[in-house]
DNA sequence: GTGAAAGCGCTAACAA
DNA sequence: TTGTTAGCGCTTTCAC
């Protein structure tokens, strides 16, 4: 251990096995060319000192590697779940790695992953929608200027320091998934929306429904972005509008709470009240009925936001635009 | 550009600026006594060359890091995805990262991943409960000796290779399952397995059955791990057996099918047949009823691998034992 | 089969 | 304010 961070390194595996730092190489890394006797006495020194090689002084010398950084609040939440996996693939493509850092719920702890986790990586993609994880990196991070970490901002709010963006496009989407509830009928079209994300798809819910407002004044709730929440605005929805027909939930974990509680107040599914929710999560179709959904398509969303660090990293020759609108697609299962 | 790698240096932007590389990191790090001419000029150079820090060098010189590789098959499959959540946040305790690799289903993209994932890492956690991740490792990887990569198998087979595994105890949870079941008055209880995983379940469950055999031979059933699986596995048990009143799945997300199945055929969760999964997946509250379930603590599982491994990297005083088992908790919710 | 030298790309410490 | 020197820990030549 005599390594100036208290970690032994090659050096002193060399001289506590009485050979040079190749032949130590040579022997750890099972290449040819060392004797049995010498190998085995490696190992045992290697053993004895606790050695561990450095992955950086090894890659570094070998090549170098990208490596791009998740930020986001809780993979438990199938939003994030599909969109990691999504992200690990696309990045696979490139041979790049994504390091994850799951933050929680815990700002503190959240701040100082963030401190580590900004001096490992190349570039960092962030997720917004739920925690505005831009608020949790180092004020250092936020203060750099354009040779600073390259930002990416995955469907959240957007802000100066950022490099790249990928909103999600909710216009054209909510248009279909208001016109197929008016197709099968249903004209008192309730809004059930998140307290902590943005306002876009509860704004133009709200516009939507102006246009009509001689057959139904429209209704939103606010709630807590989970399963609970969906189920408490779900109630709410129903108590202030028995009548209503029909729910559009701004996501579908929330969508999931509201066909649970519709459920258990006796309202069938789609019969009584049809329900659309946005994500196209796979947990969707856990349910009965599987829940009707403006699918995103987070392949799509996660080859674009690839695409834009590559060429912020300078590592392709065919730019691409730093900011792109994926658009959801209305995809009909049984809840509407 | 001037590079073998083909990527710029710090020395290219320091050429082209016209100053030493030290006066490029001053300025591209945004550190003080720097004037702000020469600031501008290296980061007009620096952005001509394209240039890029190289992670590993500034980490070389700064300090080292932990990195673990985390292997699934599947993120978007919520037991993974819970997992890793909690790995990750496991890690973040040490201060170490973690490196997901979601390696699909494509085993000729998962053989490229691993193998450049493999000289990225200090550790490789692997999940076999699915795919056998471990036959996907280069043969490189597997032939090494004691000092090579450091492998921990999550809840996955047994092999010479690995340094350390955490395994899931399913004798004493299974028995508190089946005595639930036997409480609430079902002593007809199917068991629906996995085709991939292990056969500790099954195996478990037949040898329960043999001891009540005078009441009912027992009836297990194999299919995919999935929730359509799932759906299938539960229509042959209740096609089989009619009088089936209590099912015991291999996992969650094949018990949510189950879940489906049995609703769609008109009997009711639990009064006609009482439901039992394995994992304890958030997505079981989804459903309705929800899914009572034999709950994996992935807390539990995910510091005590990053225990282990903190053992094996010599980064604790305080060895852990290489093998560890984890409890399951019945966790009683709507289905039994 | 083994060792010596050279260098991967960067930053900290000290000079100028 | 800027430049020079000296490594970080490892692997790849090329000698012996």
């Amino acid at each position: 251990m005599a390594n100036v961070r208290g970690a032994s390194t090659i050096l002193d595996v060399a001289a506590r096995a009485g050979v040079s730092r190749q032949t130590v190489t040579r022997a750890l890394n099972d290449m040819s060319d060392v004797s049995a006797a010498t190998r085995a006495r490696v190992i045992a020194a290697a053993r004895e000192l606790n050695y561990r090689p450095n992955r950086h002084a090894q890659t570094m010398v070998r090549g170098r590697t990208t490596t791009i950084g998740l930020i986001l609040e809780d993979l438990a939440n199938p939003y994030f779940a599909e969109l990691a996996s999504a992200l690990s693939r696309a990045a696979a493509e490139r041979d790049w790695s994504v390091l994850l850092c799951d933050v929680g719920p815990d700002r503190e702890k959240a701040r100082a992953q963030l401190e580590s986790i900004v001096s490992r990586v190349d570039a960092l993609a962030l997720t917004g929608c739920r925690t505005d994880t831009l608020a949790l990196l180092p004020p250092a991070v936020l203060a750099q200027g354009e040779f600073g970490l390259p930002l990416l901002m995955l469907d959240g709010p957007d802000h100066p320091r950022l490099s790249a963006r990928v909103v999600i496009e909710v216009a054209a989407g909510m248009t279909a998934a208001l016109e197929h509830l008016a197709a099968i009928g249903r004209h008192r079209i309730a809004f059930i929306d998140s307290t902590v994300g943005p306002d876009d798809r509860r704004d133009f819910y709200r516009a939507s429904m102006e246009q009509h407002a001689s057959t139904w004044p429209g209704l939103d709730i606010s709630a807590d972005e989970t399963v609970e929440g969906g189920g408490e605005a779900a109630r709410a929805v129903m108590s202030a509008a028995p009548d209503c027909d029909g729910i559009l939930v701004y996501n579908d974990v929330m969508a999931i709470g509201v066909l649970k509680a519709l459920h258990a107040s006796g309202r069938n599914v789609p019969q009584d009240v049809a329900v659309i929710g946005i994500d196209g999560l796979q947990a969707g179709r856990f349910t009965t009925p599987e829940l009707t959904t403006l699918a995103i398509d987070k392949t799509a969303l996660a080859s674009t936001a690839v695409s834009m660090l590559a060429t912020i990293l300078g590592d392709t020759g065919d730019p691409h635009p730093l900011d792109a609108a994926i658009e959801l697609q209305l995809e009909l299962r049984g809840s509407a």
